[in-house]
DNA sequence: TGTTCAATTGAGCATATGCTCAATTCTTGT
DNA sequence: ACAAGAATTGAGCATATGCTCAATTGAACA
């Protein structure tokens, strides 16, 4: 493999990581499967990373963050509850479910991993911040004034996950648009637009 | 190791191995973890059981099973209402949240082993079942018309999964008591006892 | 007492894993 | 042209894994 610049390759063993983790899970993906995929060494990964759990914890951070951070721009120009709409569209566009496995992989691996336990904490309260802000302000919008935004977030962010993984695990029972509209059903119950 | 009869030797198996998934999480538990925690031979796993796997998913199937059935025991005196409610108690109830570590373990597991996925999704579809029921039947000792107990049933299932997710990861910033709140708070959104 | 068969053993194979370290190759600045 | 240092290699170690198979033990029944 051509020779890079230190920073280039981190990130493409980074991306290589992701990658690894999505198809064979956090627990069973290996440094061989980084280091095969992209040509290298073995010895080259622990020149980057301290060890296999730094690197995945890592490669884990950085793509959640990027696909909140895409979600924030997707959302940014809508008003609020015109955001929570869209946001539970969102959940099931991606077709594999990428970013789902991902996420209840790593939630679920925490458990047993600390440096994934501290990233995954911090991804779930920003997690839970960006929706608990939007259903405040969407609660606004409406002249809402009894709606806890805080606990209507948790509940929110809760429906969601729980969904994906019904989703991930029953295939054809809870379907992608079931999903959707099961998410954007409990936003009307939160924001009280029972009707 | 004493010899033992078949059936018995079985169940205690069965018994390790969901003991030896606590502890190290479906991907990493061995079946070493199992013959040693009983002191037995390497080659008496394999004449109860084909694999690991099979093994494994057994064991899972079992221990859900369990669970749910002593939570219908727990449940049947009550009215339906009252049993939501008592699920909720039940939820955060178990100190260690074994059965929810299992229960996220598997879920996330299922994606990468057929048994799993079969055991898994059987499971989601008997929850959901449960809950579905009691949330229907509460619906109706309430009078209500509009409820849909189905999709009520995959968002109240969802809360509970999506919860016991943060509530397994934040530690400090989802307790508990706030889980269980944000449970009861769910039914009574679906209840439509907004108030 | 002897026979039968299920229960049980454990060494061993093939494979996989994270990580180390001395050696090598390339790039870059002078 | 040369030196210096970063990038890269890969054989190798210690450990772990699922599973096989020929051999042994023990209990139950005749």
């Amino acid at each position: 493999m051509a020779r890079m610049s230190g920073a280039d390759r981190r990130r493409q063993i980074l991306e290589a990581a992701t990658e690894a983790v999505l198809q064979r899970g956090l627990a069973q993906a290996a440094t061989r499967d980084v280091t095969q995929a992209i040509g290298v060494g073995s010895g080259l990964l622990h020149h980057y990373f301290q060890s296999w759990a730094e690197l995945r914890a890592e490669a884990v951070r950085l793509t959640v963050a990027q696909e909140v951070q895409e979600l924030k721009a997707l959302l940014s120009t809508l008003p609020a509850r015109a955001a929570l709409e869209r946001m539970a569209d969102w959940m099931v566009e991606d077709d594999d479910m990428r970013h789902w496995r991902l996420w209840l992989n790593a939630l679920d691996e925490a458990h047993r991993d600390p440096l994934l336990a501290e990233v995954m904490n911090a991804a779930m309260l920003e997690w839970h911040g960006l929706i608990a802000d939007l259903l405040g302000r969407a609660g606004a919008e409406q002249g809402r004034r009894s709606l806890d935004a805080e606990a209507a977030g948790w509940r929110l962010a809760a429906v969601m996950d729980g969904l994906a993984g019904a989703l991930l695990v029953t295939g054809s029972v809870v379907t992608p648009p079931m999903a959707r509209d099961a998410i954007k059903a409990q936003l009307r119950l939160e924001l009280g637009e029972t009707g």
